[in-house]
DNA sequence: GACGTGA
DNA sequence: TCACGTCAACGCCGA
DNA sequence: TCGGCG
C-alpha cells in the first residue's frame, strides 16, 4: 500500500468529525496522506467573514468504496492544528447553488455538481476561538470561467449552505441576490433547438393588402423585423387558479397549440415546438387567416374541434386529423406576438388582447377571439366547470410575452362529477352517529365496481343523517363485486346498494379509483341499478395493473405537461409491453427526482437503500461480491416502485444479470454539438447502421429524449466488456478518423461546436445509458423513443416523443418499432473485436 | 422518497 | 418534532 | 500530473 503525501502550498487546517481527531502536533504545513495509489485531488479555500484567510492544496481520496480512511495531518496554523484520522463521509451530495460570502454579500458562484466532504472545525484566530463546518465542493461554474474547488466557512450561527435556503431566510433584503441564485441554481438546459432555422428565402408577397392602419400602438411595441419562431409561454399547472386583480382568465382549451405566422401572405402554423403543420391542418384555418387585413403578424392560439357543448374535444380532434377531415376545425387566438413591423412582446398582455381582439372580425365562425375573465379566478372556474369545460388558464394581465413557462400562466383543471351507489360506510372516528365516510361503486353489466372511498364533503348533519340511514340498511356480506383489499376494507360496514350519491372528483385513476373525491347529496331521483360509469373507460386495453402503493399520486414531475406521479405511471403501463426487455434483470442507475424536474433534488442512485420497495430487487455484483448492492427489477410492479421512488430515468447496464460479463447489446450515443444540423444527426446514425451491418451486426435507432439519438445493436452475450469497449471505441474512433470535420470521439468539450460527439463510453462494465422508453428528466416530459429507421426523418427530433404523445403512437403502431431486435443478436466475432 | 440524526 | 443530509464515480484526453 | 468531460 503506496503511501503518498502532499503538501499544502499555504496554511490551512481542518478537523472534520471531532470523534475523529487524534491527537496534535506543531509544524508548518498542511499535509495530507493518501493510501493507496487511488486517486487524490481536491482544492480547499477557506472564506472567514468576507476575507480569503487562507487557502491550500490538497490531494483527497478517490470515493472508492474501499477507500474510506483519510490521515490529515495539520501543523502549526494560525486557525487549526492537529491530526485526525477519520471515517470519510462516504459520497457526495448533487447539484445546488454555491453561495459565498464575498465583500459583504452573497454571492451565488455557480452550481455546484457535488459537495464532496463536510465537517466541523474549530480554530482560533486572533485570540478569539471560533467553530465552524466546512464544505467542500466542485464547481460547475460559468462557461468560460476557470473552475475551482471552494470550501465555505463560516460561523456556527450563518454556515454557508450548498443551496442558499437558509442564507434567503436570514437576509431577505438581499432579494435581489436570491433571484441570480434561482437564475444560477437553474440547471442548464436542452440546448437542442428544434425551431427552424428562420426559411431564409423570403417568398414574395403575392396580394399585398392594405395593412390595418394603427396609429398609436401600445406602449412597449418596437418597430422590429419580424423574429423567427417564438418560443410559446407554457402555463404552470396548479390546483386551483390565482387570486387576485392581477390575472385575467381564459378558457382553458383542448387542442393544438399553434402559433400562427403570417408574412408576406402567406401564413404558416408551427406546434410548440416549431415544426410547421401548416399543411396537416387543411386549408381552411389558413385560408381565414389570409383574409385578415394584415401584412405581417405572428399570433398565439389553439387549433380546438368543439362538441356541441362548446367544448372542445382533444381525441375528436386527432380523429378529424387522422380522417383528414377538416370542417370542424375552429381556431381560438389568444395572443399577438408580432403585428406590421411592430414587436409587441413588451406590451402588456392587456394590450396585446386588445389588440387582438380588434384584429379579428367577429362573428368568424373559424377564428374566434379568446375571451377572457376579470372576476375571481375560483369563481370562473367554477363556472367554467359547470358548462363541461376542461378548465381556465390564468395570465397575468400585464405580463409580457416570455417563452416557456414561467408562471405567468397558470393552468387549473376542473374536476368531474358522476352519481355512484353507497356500497359501505365507515364510521366517523370524531362524532358519534355519524358516517366518517362512504364507499362508492357503479354498476358494470349488473356487478358494482368497487371505485374507493369519499371522505369529504360533509356537514356533521349529513353525516349524521348518513349514517341514520345506511345503519338501518346494514348487511354482512360484501355489496362490491370486487374483492377489496384489506386496506379498502379497514373498518367498513357494508350496506345494501340502495342509495345514490352524487361525487365530484378530480380524476379517474389508473385501476379505476376516484381521485380527489368529495361527497356532493344524495340523488333521490335516481335507481342505484342505472348509476354506471358515465365517462367511457379510456382504454380497454389490456394492462399491466400493479399492487404497488403510490403515496402522492397526484405529485407534479413535469409542470408544464401537468405530468404526475400517477400520470407517469399510467405512461408506463402503455408502453410496458415494448420496454420491458430492456429494464427487466438488468443492473440500473437511477436519476431520482423527489420533487420532480424543478425542483432542487437531484441524484443519482445505483445502490440499495433503506427503505427501498421490496419490488426493487437487490442483486450482487458478482465481482464485488462484499460490496453494496446493486438495483434490479424484474416486472411492471418494479417500474412502478421506481415511479413511487421518483426515479424519472431508468438507466440499464447493457447486460442482463444472467450473464454479467457479457453485454448483450452497444449503444452508440449520438452526441450533437452547437449548431449542428438535426439531418446531420440522422446521416451519423445511419452510418453507423452501415458500418455495423459491414460487421455483420444490427443497428436500430432511438432518440434520447435529449439532443442527439442512440444506436444500439443487440449482441448474443459472447465477448465480454472489454472487448465490446474496445469495438465500440474503434467504430466511434474510425468514423471520427475519416470525417474529422463531422464527428469527434472524445469529450473534448471545446472542441465539439458543429461536430457530432459519438460517445461509445456507455460500453463498458458498470456503464449505463438510458434505456428505452424511459423518460428524462427534463423539462418536456420526453421519453428515449425506439424508431423503425424509415420514421427517422427531420420531423421528428431528439426530443419529440413525450410522456403524452407516446401512448398514442404506440396505439398507431402496427408493431414494435424494433420488432426482432433480439432475434437480430449476433456474437461479436473474435476478428472484429 | 425514505431514512437517520442532531437540535 | 423538525430540519437537514444522504442517495454514482472512472477512464480518457489534452494541457 | 491536473482539470474537465461524459
Amino acid at each position: 500500500m503506496a503511501l503518498e503525501t502532499y503538501q499544502a502550498k499555504r496554511n490551512f487546517g481542518a478537523t472534520p468529525e471531532p470523534r475523529g481527531a487524534k491527537g496534535r502536533s506543531p509544524g508548518n504545513s498542511f499535509v495530507i496522506q493518501k493510501h493507496d495509489a487511488t486517486r487524490l485531488h481536491y482544492d480547499f479555500r477557506l472564506e472567514m467573514d468576507g476575507v480569503l484567510k487562507s487557502w491550500a492544496v490538497t490531494r483527497g481520496p478517490s470515493l472508492n468504496p474501499e477507500d474510506k480512511r483519510l490521515a490529515v495531518h495539520v501543523e502549526d496554523h494560525p486557525l487549526s492544528y492537529g491530526d485526525f484520522e477519520g471515517i470519510i463521509p462516504k459520497g457526495q451530495y448533487g447539484g445546488g447553488t454555491v453561495i459565498v460570502w464575498d465583500r459583504g454579500t452573497w454571492t451565488p458562484l455557480g452550481d455546484a455538481k457535488k459537495a464532496y466532504r463536510k465537517g466541523h472545525i474549530e480554530f482560533e484566530l486572533d485570540g478569539e476561538k471560533l467553530k465552524g463546518r466546512w464544505h467542500l465542493v466542485r464547481m460547475h461554474g460559468q462557461p468560460g470561467e476557470k473552475h475551482e474547488n471552494w470550501l465555505l466557512i463560516k460561523g456556527d450561527d450563518t454556515e454557508a449552505r450548498h443551496d442558499g435556503k437558509d442564507i434567503l431566510k436570514q437576509r431577505p433584503e438581499s432579494a435581489k441576490t436570491g433571484r441570480r441564485i434561482e437564475e444560477v441554481a437553474k440547471n442548464p438546459t436542452d440546448t437542442w433547438n428544434s425551431k427552424p432555422k428562420g426559411d431564409g428565402k423570403a417568398v414574395a408577397a403575392k396580394t399585398k393588402k392594405a395593412g390595418r392602419q394603427i396609429h398609436d400602438w401600445p406602449k412597449g411595441a418596437r418597430k422590429a423585423a419580424m423574429p423567427d419562431f417564438v418560443e410559446p409561454t407554457l402555463a404552470k399547472l396548479k390546483a386551483k387558479p390565482p387570486a387576485g386583480d392581477g390575472w385575467i382568465h381564459e378558457i382553458k382549451f383542448d387542442g393544438y397549440r399553434l402559433q400562427i405566422r403570417i408574412e408576406n401572405g402567406e401564413v404558416k402554423m408551427l406546434t410548440r415546438t416549431g415544426l410547421d403543420w401548416t399543411e396537416k391542418f387543411g386549408k381552411d384555418i389558413a385560408d381565414a387567416f389570409k383574409a385578415l387585413p394584415i401584412q405581417s403578424a405572428i399570433m398565439d392560439g389553439e387549433l380546438v374541434v368543439e362538441q356541441d357543448s362548446g367544448a372542445s374535444d382533444f381525441s375528436a380532434l386527432q380523429q378529424d386529423l387522422s380522417q383528414r377531415r377538416y370542417d370542424r376545425f375552429v381556431f381560438y387566438t389568444f395572443d399577438l406576438i408580432y403585428l406590421d413591423g411592430h414587436d409587441l412582446r413588451d406590451v402588456p398582455l392587456i394590450e396585446r388582447k386588445r389588440l387582438l381582439e380588434k384584429m379579428l372580425p367577429a362573428g368568424n365562425d373559424k377564428l374566434r377571439y379568446s375571451e377572457h375573465f376579470d372576476e375571481n379566478g375560483s369563481l370562473v372556474l367554477d363556472h367554467v366547470c359547470r358548462l363541461s369545460l376542461e378548465g381556465v388558464v390564468s395570465k397575468q394581465r400585464d405580463s409580457t410575452y416570455t417563452s416557456g413557462r414561467r408562471g405567468e400562466w397558470i393552468k387549473a383543471k376542473c374536476s368531474q362529477r358522476q352519481e355512484l351507489v353507497i356500497g359501505g360506510y365507515v364510521p366517523s372516528t370524531s362524532m358519534k352517529n355519524a358516517i366518517g365516510s362512504l364507499a362508492m361503486g357503479f354498476y358494470d353489466n349488473g356487478k358494482l365496481k368497487h371505485v374507493g372511498r369519499v371522505g369529504t364533503g360533509y356537514t356533521a348533519t349529513v353525516a349524521q343523517d348518513l349514517y341514520e340511514r345506511l345503519s338501518k340498511i346494514e348487511q354482512e356480506e360484501n355489496s362490491f363485486d370486487d374483492r377489496l383489499t384489506p386496506e379498502e376494507r379497514r373498518e367498513l360496514v357494508y350496506v345494501k346498494p340502495e342509495l345514490v350519491a352524487e361525487v365530484e372528483f378530480r380524476a379517474w385513476s389508473s385501476d379505476d379509483k376516484l381521485r380527489h373525491a368529495a361527497f356532493r347529496g344524495l340523488r333521490e331521483d335516481k335507481l342505484a341499478k342505472d348509476v354506471v360509469r358515465e365517462m367511457e373507460k379510456t382504454t380497454a386495453k389490456n394492462l399491466p395493473k400493479s399492487t404497488v402503493t403510490l403515496t402522492h399520486p397526484d405529485r407534479i414531475y413535469w409542470p408544464d405537461e401537468g405530468v404526475t406521479k400517477e400520470g407517469l405511471v399510467n405512461y408506463y403501463a402503455q408502453v410496458w409491453r415494448f420496454m420491458e426487455p430492456y429494464v427487466v434483470n438488468r443492473p440500473l442507475a437511477l436519476l431520482r427526482l423527489p420533487d420532480g424536474v424543478e425542483g432542487h433534488q437531484r441524484f443519482f442512485q445505483k445502490h440499495a437503500w433503506k427503505g427501498m420497495n421490496e419490488n426493487i430487487e437487490q442483486i450482487t455484483d458478482p465481482k464485488d461480491r462484499g460490496g453494496e448492492k446493486l438495483l434490479r427489477i424484474t416486472d411492471f410492479d418494479g417500474v412502478v416502485a421506481l415511479v413511487q421512488s421518483a426515479v424519472l430515468e431508468i438507466h440499464p447496464w447493457g447486460t442482463t444479470t444472467d450473464s454479467w460479463e457479457k453485454p448483450d447489446m452497444i449503444t452508440m450515443d449520438l452526441d450533437p454539438g452547437g449548431e449542428v444540423p438535426w439531418e446531420s444527426v440522422i446521416a451519423a446514425a445511419l452510418e453507423i447502421k452501415e458500418r455495423l451491418e459491414a460487421e455483420g451486426l444490427a443497428g436500430f435507432v432511438k432518440t434520447s429524449g435529449g439532443k442527439g439519438l442512440h444506436v444500439v445493436t443487440p449482441l448474443k452475450p459472447k465477448a465480454g466488456w472489454a472487448e465490446v469497449k474496445a469495438f465500440a471505441k474503434r467504430l466511434a474512433d474510425s468514423m471520427a478518423a475519416e470525417n474529422p470535420d463531422r464527428y469527434i470521439a472524445k469529450a473534448t468539450k471545446a472542441e465539439r461546436t458543429g461536430k457530432i460527439f459519438i460517445d461509445y463510453l456507455r460500453n463498458g462494465r458498470g456503464n449505463t445509458a438510458v434505456a428505452a422508453y424511459s423518460t428524462r428528466a427534463r423539462p418536456g416530459a420526453t421519453v428515449s423513443m425506439p424508431l423503425e429507421w424509415s420514421e427517422l426523418t427531420a420531423d421528428i427530433g431528439p426530443a419529440y416523443f413525450t410522456v403524452d404523445n407516446t401512448p398514442p403512437r404506440l396505439d398507431a403502431l402496427p408493431k414494435d418499432p424494433w420488432d426482432g431486435f433480439f432475434a437480430a443478436a449476433k456474437p461479436l466475432e473474435k476478428r472484429k473485436r
